[in-house]
DNA sequence: ACAACCGGGACGTCCCGTTTGT
DNA sequence: ACAAACGGGACGTCCCGGTTGT
C-alpha cells in the first residue's frame, strides 16, 4: 500500500463527493484495490444515494475515466494560445512535468486500462475515447503547423507521450522534461 | 518482450505448473482479477503445495515478474548476432510485432506495475530490475555503435519502447511496426 | 389497563389520526418494527405535517405512551364507585380479563419499555409516570380500606399486576382471571 | 442508548464468540437495535462464518434465547439441595436479587418476547419452552413439598416471578428482595 | 492431494428517520 | 399534500488469501 491517503473529506453534492473520493482512491491505490464501501464511507454518502447515481462499481469506474477525459480536454483547451508547433511542445512537456508532482502515480487512463483486460468493456471504451481525442487534437495541430505527414508524426509523438507517462511513474528520472524535449525535437526533425 | 501466454494445461513439476498457470492467467486477466483458488485448480496442485513454494500470492506475483524478466533477457540474448545498431532496430521492431500476436495483452511489466502502486513493493522492485537491465543493455548497444550521446538516446528509445508496448494493446493499429521503424529512424536521426 | 387496539382507518384531525394509527401499530407490532412511512401512509397525513406535530419518532412514541397513560387513568377513574377493597379487586381482575380480548398483545407500557433500554429516555420517563400513578392510586385505596401496611401490600399487588399482564400475553391460560382473584385473596390474606 | 457496552472481546470458537457477543448486545440494547454487522465486527468473525452457524439473524436470536434457557436451567439445577419449599424461596429470591446486579436490564425472555409479537415465531416458541420448564419445575417442587393445590400455587408464584423481573428493571426499588419474600409467604399462606 | 474452515471484505438491495423542495 | 432526496445502516451472498487438519 502506497502513501496512505488520509481520508480527506470531499465537499459538494453527493454525486460530486462520490466522484471526488473515487478519483482520489482509484488513482492512488488502483481500481480493484478500492471497494465501494470505503468510497461510500469516505464520501459520507448513503449507499442508496451511491447506487442511484452509479448503478454499479464499473459504472463508477467508467464515470471516473470519463471525468478524467473531460478534465484533460479542458486543461488542454485552457492552455494559452500559441502557434501550433509551440502548443505541441507545451502539451508534451506538461506530461513530463506532471511526473514531478508529489502525488503522481502514472496516467489514470493507462492504469485503468491495465485493470480492464477486455477491450470491449465500457471502461476501455472510455479510455479509447480519450486516446482518440488526443490523437485527433495532435493531428490537427501538426496539420495546422504545416508539418509534412502530420498523421504519422502525430502517432509517433503519441507513442512518446505514452512512454513519458509510463516512465514518469516507473523510472522517476529527474531529467525527464529535458529528455522529452529532445525526443520531440528529433521526432519533428528539428535541429537544435 | 517475451510471449507469456502459455498453454491451457501446464505440465512438469508442481512449482513449474503453478508458475505457468499463474503466468497465463495474470497476464491475460490481470493480477488482482485472478484468485489463488483458480490458479491452484487449473494447475492441479494442492493448496499446501502451493504455499510451500510461494509463501504468499504477492510472492507468486513477484516470481511471475522475475520469470518474465529472465525470459525476456534470454530472448534478447538469443537473438542472432548483428551489428549493434541493427540489434537495436531488431529489438524494438519485435516489440511492435508482438502486438500482432493473438493473445497480446500489453507488457506484463507495465501491467503488473499498474496494479502495485507502492514503488517499494517487491513486485515493483522486480519490474525495476527488468527496466534497469533493459536500459543498460540498450545503452551498451548504442555505445558500441558509436552513437553520439548514447545514454540520452537510449533513454529516448526506451520511452518509445514503452509507448509501443502500450499503444500495441490500446490502439491496435495495424501499421505499428512501420510507425515504430520510422520513429527509431528519427530518434537516431537517420535519414530514410 | 386500556385497550389500545384501534380501528383500521383513523379519523379526525391530522395529529389525532397519526396518534391513533401509531397506537394501533406500535401496540400490535412493536415500536421498532413499525416505520414512520407506514404510519404516515395509513393515517393519510403528509410527512411534513407529521413532523410538525411530532419532532421525531421518539417523540411520537412518547406521545403514544403518555396517551395510554391518560387513557388508563381515565378508565380507572370512570369505574363505578365501590368500597376501596372492591375497587382493588375490580381493577386487578380487569387486567386478567383484558388478556381475553382478541387483540391483546401485552401491556403497552411494558412492551414499550422493553424496546427502550435507557432508563433515562423520555419514553421510559413516561412509563415511569404511569407506574408511579398506579402505585399511588393503589396505595390510596388500600389505605382507605384500612389495610394494615398498605404500602407493602400495594407493592406486592403491583408485582402481581405486572405478572398478570405478562402472563396474559405469553401463557394465554384460560383461567387467568380465577387465578388472579385467588392471588389477590392470598396477598390480602383473605380466607375464601 | 444505555450505558455503552465497551466492545468487549469475546473468546473461544467462532460460534461461541458470536453467541457471546450477541448475548451481550441483545440483552443490553435490545434485539432490533443491534445489527449483525456489529455483532460480526465485535466478535471478530467472518460474515460467511456467521451465516454458516446461524442461517439468519432470527436464528441467532432464537439461539440466544435457547442458550439463556439452558443457562437458566443449569443455574437452577446447580443450586445446592434444600427441602423443596426452601428451594422455592431460594429460586424466587434470586430473581429479586438479580435486579441489583449492575448490568441488569430485565428478563431476557420477556424482553425478547416483547420484540416478537407473533406467538408462533421460533423466538416465542423458545421463550415458551423456558416458561413451560419453569412452570413444571415449580409445580414439582410444590408437589414434593406437599403443598395443597400445587398447580394453582405454582401459577400464582410464576405471576409473582414475572412481576419481580419486570419491576426489578422498571422500578429499581431497593427493598425488592424483602418485598418478594413477603409476597411468597402470603401466596404460600405462611404466617410470619 | 483433498477439503473444510477462518478472518476479512466486496457488492448490491432494501428500509428507516429526516429534510427539502414544490 | 405529494414526492424526491439524503445519511445511515441492516442483511445476506459470494469471493479472496491463508491455515489446518488429515
Amino acid at each position: 500500500m502506497p502513501k496512505p491517503v488520509g481520508e480527506q473529506l470531499a465537499e459538494g453534492a453527493p454525486r460530486q463527493r462520490v466522484l471526488a473520493t473515487a478519483t482520489r482512491l482509484f488513482y492512488s491505490e488502483g481500481v480493484h484495490a478500492v471497494g465501494i464501501d470505503r468510497i461510500i464511507a469516505e464520501s459520507r454518502v448513503a449507499k442508496a444515494t451511491f447506487y442511484k447515481h452509479f448503478p454499479s462499481k464499473d459504472e463508477l469506474v467508467r464515470a471516473y475515466v470519463v471525468d478524467q477525459d473531460e478534465l484533460g480536454r479542458a486543461a488542454v483547451n485552457a492552455l494559452p494560445t500559441e502557434p501550433p508547433l509551440s502548443m505541441v511542445f507545451t502539451i508534451i512537456e506538461r506530461l513530463a512535468e506532471a511526473s514531478r508532482q508529489p502525488g503522481y502515480r502514472g496516467c489514470p487512463f493507462l492504469n485503468a486500462a491495465a485493470e480492464y483486460p477486455d477491450p470491449s468493456s465500457p471502461v476501455r471504451k472510455a479510455v479509447d475515447d480519450h486516446r482518440r481525442w488526443n490523437r485527433e487534437h495532435l493531428r490537427g495541430l501538426l496539420t495546422d503547423a504545416g508539418q509534412p505527414d502530420p498523421d504519422s508524426t502525430a502517432d509517433i509523438l503519441l507513442l512518446l507521450c505514452d512512454g513519458v507517462l509510463v516512465s514518469g511513474e516507473l523510472d522517476k528520472q529527474s531529467n525527464l522534461p529535458a529528455l522529452t524535449r529532445a525526443a520531440v525535437n528529433r521526432i519533428l526533425m528539428i535541429k537544435e
